[in-house]
DNA sequence: GCCAACGTTGGC
DNA sequence: GCCAACGTTGGC
């Protein structure tokens, strides 16, 4: 987990990481749903159901990134179109990521809704960003990092919307 | 397929 | 509240 500093602690934050298998969910898929939207739902973590309900907003941008794959890479864009609300697929118990704590009162899980934005001209890969002095501190990069919703610095999305062709895409 | 890293569970 | 066992994630 990264600690705030002093600079960052009481700002919002604008950017964020979100990790799919694309065998499961690809950025692809995101772009055929209707309207390109679609719910970021199942996610069974405190960590990141904190930031999910709590800090992700309407606007902010979302790069997209497939893991576990030969080549796990951050493929594409995505915007938050909507914020975070009760995720109803951990009432259903026939859903995958059903959940017999939560209720209606009590919804635990939360998601948000995204949008499709762009796919970045080519994959930029977990060598490629490394390669990237200041990209380097970066969470997902660190060995072990398993959380599926992370903050991204402003000074990070600025870099990765360069390195991805996608500098002119404004937020 | 291997295994390191991590979160969660449950005995005590 | 500690911590070992276990299950999962995810890079390699």
């Amino acid at each position: 987990m990264k600690n705030n500093n002093a600079c960052d602690e009481g700002t919002e934050r604008h950017y964020w990481l979100m990790k799919s298998e694309p065998g499961c969910f690809s950025l692809d898929d995101l772009k055929a749903r209707p309207g390109g939207t679609e719910h970021w739902d199942g996610v069974r973590n405190y960590q990141a159901r904190n930031l999910l309900r709590d800090e992700i907003a309407v606007g902010d941008g979302v790069l997209f990134y497939h893991s576990n794959i030969p080549e796990p890479a951050i493929v594409g864009l995505a915007r938050v179109v909507r914020g975070g609300y009760p995720d109803d697929t951990a009432l259903d118990p026939g859903a995958e990521h059903f959940d017999p704590r939560a209720s209606a009162g009590n919804p635990i899980w939360y998601m948000v809704d995204v949008a499709y934005v762009a796919h970045f001209a080519t994959p930029l890969t977990r060598a490629l960003l490394s390669r990237h002095p200041l990209l380097a501190g970066m969470e997902v990069l660190r060995r072990g990092s398993r959380l599926s919703v992370q903050p991204v610095t402003a000074a990070q999305w600025r870099i990765v919307l360069e390195l991805g062709g996608c500098a002119e895409v404004s937020w």
